[in-house]
DNA sequence: TTGGGTGCAAACTATTTGCATTCGA
DNA sequence: TCGAATGCAAATAGTTTGCACCCAA
């Protein structure tokens, strides 16, 4: 935590369980591909991939937009982080995978977590025929008060 | 409802039900926002801006792009549509404004309604300070069983 | 060596904007 | 008439793609 792997290069406990979690997840460890999770993993959070690209350039190891993209839709579909799908310009990559769901300030942009305990759904639907479920997302949204 | 509008012009139930709807709302009555208003309203159902461009200009009256979206825009910041965000790559505009939530088939793109009464919320929970409530959404993703 | 990963730039798509023209009260 | 609405094209922003180059196994 507390931006650790920011200030020492080299091996220590972030980079250590960063390179555990692709291995886990079958993904080969790159340069940038360690970075990209370095970021995002350095504490729970939600990133554009715009703010994703912006901090990897700021630290030695570069990687290129498209690298970036390509990088954050690899962890979703591997499931190291969450797309979070609120606002129609940008979708946000959420660290935490663990159960929750999202307020999201409309004015701000702002996104943060709700306590899956906070919020219970009664009753599932029933599914339409011939699908399964996937992931259930509730977007509390609100505005600043004037 | 089934295409009445689209075999016969001038005024009939549905012509001047969408003219009373714009006018409740403050918007001034134009013939295009007359004709996106007839589309989005002939039945509840989900429209992409693109869906509706295509549906404008089969009819007599044409619409321009810019024009589609604008009037997507207005009628949803005056609250005659609500915009139901759950696809990175495109806003869906929904005709249906009572409370309800979505399934959004990921694989096939079909977005539908979920009835209010199968899905409630137990605990709203405590909103941040400063902000109030705007909407929530709630979005059951689903896939095609293969 | 050799295939996957990366970088760059160009392509693409949805949406917005500027400005001149046209419409409707 | 006169301001609001429209149309067009260009601009914008996020994201994807094609392809040559490079690196780690």
């Amino acid at each position: 935590m507390q931006g650790i792997t920011d200030k020492i290069e080299g091996p220590n406990q972030h980079t250590q369980a960063v390179n555990a979690l692709l291995a886990q997840h079958g993904i080969a460890p790159t340069q940038q591909r360690r970075q990209i999770a370095q970021i995002l993993f350095a504490r729970p959070q939600h990133l554009s991939a715009d703010q994703v690209l912006g901090r990897v350039n700021q630290n030695g190891i570069v990687a290129s937009k498209a690298t970036v993209y390509n990088t954050l839709g690899l962890f979703a579909r591997k499931g190291l982080v969450r797309e979070v799908i609120v606002d129609p310009n940008k979708v946000f990559y959420d660290s935490n995978i663990s159960a929750h769901h999202h307020f999201y300030n409309i004015d701000t942009g702002l996104l943060q977590d709700i306590d899956s305990q906070e919020l219970v759904l009664q009753g599932l639907p029933t599914l339409p025929a011939g699908v399964e479920l996937d992931s259930i997302d509730i977007i509390v949204r609100v505005r600043t008060t004037k």
